[in-house]
DNA sequence: GACCATTCCTTGGTCGACCAAGTTATTTCG
DNA sequence: CGAAATAACTTGGTCGACCAAGGAATGGTC
């Protein structure tokens, strides 16, 4: 396992890339990061369009779909949001009609979460949407290339996971007293 | 298409990663993209944070520090966003002092953009951040990965650039009659 | 020179995502 | 048992990002 590859410089498209325009030296890696999560996040929008959803709703909705009807705290935990951001996109997705919302008998802080049964179609949709995606974004990756790149951005995500050192500030996920 | 891999599954950190969680089967990859840009995202605003930033305008600012005053309209070519957002993200960089605007003595319609002087001093701290962040996200990867990491990003990001096919919905960057 | 199409930017709307507080119910503990 | 700590949502704010329109100046074309 070698690499060879040419450098990496990405010799792409002329239409589609713009050489290395910034200041943005020693981050390359990061600057390419940002570059194919926008393009990802606007082309799963634009296939999720289809299923009336919003990109990052799906998340919300493939756990629902997943584990049926949970606190709504457990939905933020899985889907790692904060609080704000689930509570305000229930309320949309409970406009919407895609997922219904009942005080929890047992604990009346808490709130029990279902996807709807109209919903259902929206999963074969999103299933199909989201397969369509990754098909998309790895065309022309063999098979190796794909567990590679699964590989390499699990290692980021794990890095990325970790206190930033030098900027203690948040506890982020965690909730240490 | 067998793929067969097994690998990829990324075993990384019980605390970080949670399990396969959804119908995302298909999309691997995908969700490691969603996952991994939301923290390299959130991770960015931390550092940009002291430098007085939010996430996004960097790139703005980038552009601006290397190619000085220039025409709105190719700041937003350059940094590939809507123009409703440059719009208003430079009416917010300029209230908090990183950058001039003034009308176009050439052309009536257009807006030059510059960033301030003492936005320079961004300039040095958003370097450090950004390196900060490069070194910070592919800690522990060699450069041979890095570089794998890099070519593989290109050639995802080159497939996002390709239209979707059956979403012809969107001209895109384009603009056909 | 008048008309029409472009180009350039702005405004208004929606959404996801975050932070900062605040409310209400439940635990826990003295 | 009663008070303090804690957990679970909400609300209100800000920002980036998009779409959909709209106004204003410029450029071509006849």
């Amino acid at each position: 396992m070698s690499a060879t590859q040419e450098v990496a410089a990405s010799q792409a498209d002329p239409a589609c890339t713009e050489e290395t325009p910034s200041a943005a030296c020693g981050g390359e890696v990061s600057y390419a990061i940002s570059r194919v999560a926008r393009m990802h996040r606007a082309a799963a929008g634009r296939l999720l369009r289809g299923a009336g959803l919003y990109p990052g709703q799906e998340f919300v909705m493939m756990h629902l779909w997943d584990a049926g009807a949970v606190r709504q705290s457990e939905l933020i935990k899985a889907v790692d949001l904060d609080p704000s951001t689930v509570t305000k996109m229930l309320q949309r997705l409970e406009q919407a009609g895609h997922v219904r919302r009942r005080p929890d008998p047992r604990d009346g802080r808490a709130v029990l979460v279902e996807a709807t049964e109209d919903s259902c179609g929206l999963h074969d949709e999103v299933t199909r949407a989201w397969t369509g995606l990754e098909e998309h974004s790895l065309a022309g990756l063999s098979p190796d290339e794909r567990a590679q790149l699964s590989g390499l951005l699990a290692r980021v995500e794990a890095n990325l996971c970790t206190e930033t050192a030098d900027c203690p500030a948040r506890p982020a996920g965690g909730d240490r007293p």
